[in-house]
DNA sequence: ATAGATTTGTTTATAAATCAACAAATAACG
DNA sequence: CGTTATTTGTTGATTTATAAACAAATCTAT
């Protein structure tokens, strides 16, 4: 794709920083539009040059961050699940401001966890262990619910905790358990 | 005046703080039109629809600071010397990467001591005591030069030296020294 | 010194952001 | 309920920023 003009990427960043913002601060709901342009410092007629509303725009957000975890798995697939992890939580960590507020509001639109759920399950998709014998009898879909959720759930914890352990400390224990698991 | 347009702000901001990141970088002469625009991620055109070349940006940049300090005076000639001189102190803590960075870089163009002396000696012209007859034989000429050069110094000692003092420890030291001086 | 590469300042047309004004939808409240 | 106020989404005219291209000036090496 061609290069998108400066303007749009930076009244883009702006909004997008502004829900985060504002969404540490009050209940989604609770944001108006106006509040959103004031604090992105853009025009609220602007608004509307990208997004539909402000649920558009939180969705938009959300997608960033499904994409670019998806991309990531590209550049994995051909490591071992420890170190594969790593970047993961690292990248958990640098956008710890929006994961944090993303998943602390429960309330949140089109729930962000399910999101993060389906994406992680498809990424593991490949992943399943069918050359040895190890997993007979049990179903591609069941190990997929299984080690997604575990993986959403690790990460919840994580975050909601202040991120207790270092990501590459996350990447080897939360590796363990998923090569155990698929 | 009119409110400005919200865009012409940010552009102008945006290069301000780009003059002052890469001041602290390299030498002002080696800093390049391309390098401004990129570092405050502006088109470089857009830089000559705000200023004629960098070191019109950069007199605009200092010019911007030497009146803000002047307005200053309007609030403060009612108090006495050491209450008056908080905000000032303040003012230079606050905007400290500024004066640093202009007081540091000694071939900086237009030389910025000069000016802010300048402006310091003419805010200090109705100060001098006249009714009692301590400054008898002395002539506000000499009174002026020797008390704005003191002040100058000892600004950039302060700002120089990381300032080791606070603002309000600053102004009671400098007000009751420029109380003896004026 | 001079050939080659950067940097500069200007110009174009185009695209994006702005402001102000508007009616319609929603919320707030007595 | 009805009425006021707020928020929303859209519009049109205008301003600003953008990219790309250009010649002229300045820097850099050889």
């Amino acid at each position: 794709m061609g290069k998108v003009d400066r303007r749009i990427l930076k009244t883009q960043e702006s909004l997008k920083n502004a829900v985060i913002e504002l969404m540490m601060e009050k209940n989604f709901d609770d944001i108006t539009i106006q509040e959103l342009a004031d604090r992105a410092n853009v025009n609220r007629g602007t608004i509307y040059l990208h997004y539909q509303d402000k649920f558009d725009l939180l969705d938009q957000l959300i997608e960033i961050h499904i994409n670019e975890l998806g991309e990531m798995d590209a550049w994995a697939c051909e490591l071992n699940w420890v170190d594969a992890l790593v970047p993961y939580f690292e990248y958990f960590e640098k956008n710890y401001l929006f994961f944090s507020t993303m998943l602390a509001s429960k309330g949140t639109p089109s729930s962000f966890s399910t999101r993060l759920l389906a994406s992680f399950m498809k990424g593991f998709q490949g992943e399943i262990d069918r050359e040895s014998d190890r997993n007979a009898g049990l179903s591609d879909e069941v190990m997929l619910q299984y080690a997604g959720t575990a993986y959403v759930g690790v990460i919840e914890w994580w975050i909601r905790n202040g991120m207790p352990y270092p990501p590459h400390e996350m990447a080897k224990q939360v590796g363990a358990l998923l090569e155990r698991s698929l």
